[in-house]
DNA sequence: TGATAATTTGACCGGTTGGTAAACATTACA
DNA sequence: TGTAATGTTTACCAACCGGTCAAATTATCA
């Protein structure tokens, strides 16, 4: 039998989930790094250290390849916002939703950079997930924000665009790391800027800007 | 001779003017959408409506290309920060910063994509312009900033964590379209999200999410 | 151990890519 | 108008790309 993994049903052997593995973190470093067309099939090959039929063997083609690394990492990348709980307190609830996603653009860059590529050059391979699972999650945490909003308990805010405001903001740091470290200089080697950005963003987005009214006696 | 444009030093003629012109269009438009390595040259001829070595004739390669569209597009589009005003409301500046920012993603979204495809992908082309031009600019305004919040004017916040923080909320609306689209459902046929983000954006950045203590009578 | 299935490899293929050579056409201008 | 410079096209190339194939190697297990 030469059938590939994708086509058997049986069980996987313990080099089949070896060999995928070693692939698909392969695959992240790659097409994270250059997006779906600016990847090449011989790069992640060699990454894995293994040839490219070999590869080619566990996964018949690029796409096969692109896919399987987009439905591993989507849902893992979605679970800070699925932690967003309706019952805590508002303002605590955004805070810590702004620092897990900082903490994930500082842990996870690839899986970010991965996804911005797809986004900007139209997602031509991940239209379903952002129409589908995507959007289902978001309106429903939208809802949780609008009843906040109503109740009185956070300012009245379109919820959609808090959402997309604390995705940029923070996944910037992510995806476009080069031009951050490029602006703030050198001596920024450690990760020392993810602080200084998770003190500023829970600031802005508490209190904003706008010098709060000290009681003047 | 058959020395290309670029290495002539006499006056352009009208012909070149024309066709230089078609061409930096047609490359933003394929450049914006495919990134550098994902654009090819002959998708860029036939957007421009000619063959590849006629469009090879004015520039001598894909690289020549892509740098004279990035010295041409970054000066404008670093336009909005040049136009901080040191001397103006510090808030009132802000706000018109965050709008220009929007309309700029609104109406140049290609710009926006095309240096957000460069910077995602580690910056290999415009790495010096970062770290030069677009530094000293931060830079300058990033103490504009400094000042108004030690004189008391807006909160006290690192500058350049703000600077990231507009960016960011801005550009999305244009790197990030169809993700935004996608999450917003369809019905927004129009640029109805541009003056919701607007809405949002400028109470985000002056009032933060917190409600404001009303006067409890 | 031996046979069978799973894995790995080198050689190769057709299509695409950035770029060139040279002949041909057009324009500018004395 | 004539001619030299400028502009355009056809044909082409070498390198690279995603992917195939058949043969060789290794793991599995009765």
């Amino acid at each position: 039998m030469v059938l590939p993994r994708a086509a058997r049903t049986q069980r996987r052997t313990r080099i089949q989930e070896e060999k995928e593995e070693r692939i698909l973190e392969a695959a992240l470093e790659v097409f994270s790094a250059n997006g779906f067309r600016g990847a090449t099939v011989d790069q992640i090959a060699d990454v894995a250290g293994m040839s490219k039929p070999n590869l080619l063997y566990y996964f018949r083609t690029k796409e096969a390849m692109h896919r399987a690394l987009i439905d591993r990492v989507l849902d893992t990348w979605l679970d800070p916002l699925r932690a967003f709980d309706a019952e805590g307190n508002p303002v605590a609830e955004i805070r810590s939703y702004i620092r897990r996603k900082l903490e994930m653009a500082r842990d996870y860059p690839r899986e970010s950079r991965l996804f911005a590529n797809e986004v900007l050059q139209g997602a031509p391979h991940i239209e379903d997930e952002l129409k589908g699972p995507l959007k289902a999650l978001v309106d429903e945490k939208a809802e949780v924000i609008r009843a906040w909003a109503k109740a009185g308990k956070i300012a009245k805010c379109d919820p959609y665009h808090l959402i997309f405001a604390i995705w940029s903001t923070t996944q910037h740091y992510a995806d476009f790391d080069v031009q951050v470290r490029a602006v703030l200089g050198q001596g920024n080697s450690g990760d020392g800027r993810f602080e200084d950005a998770a003190r500023f963003l829970e600031r802005l987005f508490v209190d904003g800007l706008q010098v709060s009214e000290q009681p003047t006696p």
